[in-house]
DNA sequence: CATGAATGAGCTTTCATTCAT
DNA sequence: AATGAATGAAAGCTCATTCAT
């Protein structure tokens, strides 16, 4: 019983650790399910035992992988206590995480958001959850009085989390890597820090 | 030669328009070129009398819509000669494109950046201009001695358009329309400008 | 226009007499859709252009020739007023019927009642017209005092057209033709003529 | 052997028996194995150890069922000597046949004869023994001189058999039962005796 | 004997592209 | 230049069958 569960999470990971692979290499839609099956080493079919079509590998692959990252990110951000000092370890964390797994990055930035299928109809609570770590952080911050209350966090957690995804495309997609992560997390989480300080807090 | 294809672009632009609509509702691997070609009241076969194939259609929309872009956005700067004023159009304006063509937008955010034809093998100059626009303003308030010199404008530029682009795509993808353009526009040149401001300028 | 009109029934009449072969063959679910398109000298695409699917091919052969056939047997009933001399001809057309087009034959038998889809969902109008062609001429008979009050048409219409369904099944399944058509009419009809005559009309 | 055969018997009825249901349900080629071993509370695996293939399923339930029909056809003919009593019997017997297992009947009627396989290369033993209890009654009614001479039983028993199963196939495919079986086996034999009798016998 | 996870051949259907008109 | 019927390659998915346990 425990070696059937073990055997099955096994295909699965496999399949889902394949697709990663292939769909960062040709996009969801070049990918065909027999690379993905070739490369997980399993029968074309055995994919159809773990998932119930193309789309939901990726719908699959796109909730596991986000809730590692979401478990990753919190677990990055624990013990912390001074919210600028979290939006410096999120930028940092958040780079190095897209570094660490640069193909689900890609998949993740890319292909997710293609498809109206997942930025519309799929409600994306994961992302959402994602986000919303930064518009915490920056209503603690407000509740401290450390950062402006003009601030809207709905505009500032989009702002912030865009600031650093497009960085990670230029590292995703480039292959020469000009900027130091450490660097490029600091310039970035420094803007916004600096720039929701209360005058206050500048002193 | 110039009357041909100037005589001709009408259906060039047909075609193109309804690309726009076609791709923006169905994303590019879901539209069918017959699709496009009933959009644009033209056969099938006249679409390829046009372009070299489906692909040709994204990358010139691209091109030609993008084009557009850069002009706009150059005109919306002319006359502005304070880099923080600069910024603050610059937000203002690209959030204002987004809106007023939101079909392209989504196109342009979540189709052109889904291949790996579009972001790896092809150069994207445009958009490497448009954003160059920015890094271009950041130079120039360093020189003023506006900006702080540690900023690395390679970061900035990507920082900022990265926040005004995920700011749009929830614009663009969400229905409802929680925040103003003009709100968000000025808080997130406001929290690039005053992260980058010297302390001498702050005074 | 013309030629346009033409050349599309020609195509469409192609892929209906390759399917005809291809069914009486195969049977339906053994038939494969490229086999049809080979027999019709077409692209497998071709099919597409004028049949929704597999199954489409089937209900629209059905539709079509059970049109004819429906014609042909009005027709040859023509000019006949007594009942009797009626179904005598009824089943003398019904078995000639069958031996000139067998395989159409075999398909109507065979595959047109097999699926629930034909049988159950699908309405199948033509059949009953064709039945009810029986049950009219026994009402007939009734009105004219040559049949007997009793008879129950929707019991003898099935009786009647089963015994020739069964008899034609014989015909197109065994390659042995031990009966001739002639003889097995005349006395098919005969049973029911005699079976349903009055008594006074025996005399 | 014996009683291993008689040990593995249930697991052989319990497959048949779901693939009753299930032919019947979906017909043959709509039918999944997986389908069948789930109705028989067996794993798909084990139908293999009783059945060679797909096929064999539905070649072993008619042979089984038909050699049942086929004795209580015989056994409900028994004591009877009037050859016009037999037929009228056969009729009545067959159709309440029909009407304890319409799902054995729907799939004897509408699927066996479906494939080539069965009605072509499979020789179909006990059909013919079925329909040879019918040519046997009418040869011993030829033989006492109550049927005419010039009725050939070749050709009367297929319209007979045939008569009573497009009454069946009325029965087993239409929800609502407009007939009695009664009476429709009354008037279908009717037809038949008293098409087939001599003049001598009708006085 | 029994299982059911795994297989992979083979099918239907789609659609970008062509080319005769 | 314009058409749109025809093409046929290509891919997702199913399911009968097998075999290690």
């Amino acid at each position: 019983m425990k070696a059937d569960s073990k055997k099955n999470s096994d295909k699965h990971r496999r399949i889902i650790e394949a697709a990663v692979k292939v769909f960062a290499k040709n996009g969801f839609f070049n990918s065909k399910v027999s690379e993905i099956a070739r490369a997980a080493n399993v029968a074309d079919g055995t994919i159809y035992l773990y998932f119930q079509n193309k789309d939901d590998i990726l719908i699959c692959l796109f909730e596991e992988e986000m809730s590692k990252v979401l478990n990753k990110m919190r677990h990055a951000l624990e013990g912390i206590t001074d919210p600028a000092r979290k939006l410096e370890r999120f930028a940092l964390a958040h780079l190095s995480l897209v570094e660490e797994a640069q193909e689900l990055a890609e998949i993740i930035q890319v292909e997710i958001r293609q498809s109206s299928k997942f930025m519309k109809e799929y409600s994306n609570q994961q992302f959402h959850e994602y986000l919303n770590i930064i518009s915490t952080i920056i209503k603690e911050g407000q509740a401290q009085g450390v950062f402006r209350q003009d601030i809207m966090p709905g505009v500032a957690k989009r702002a912030f989390f865009g600031a650093l995804d497009e960085m990670s495309r230029y590292w995703v997609l480039s292959s020469v890597k000009k900027y130091s992560i450490t660097m490029a997390a600091q310039q970035i989480s420094d803007f916004f820090i600096k720039g929701m300080l209360t005058q206050k807090s500048e002193d």
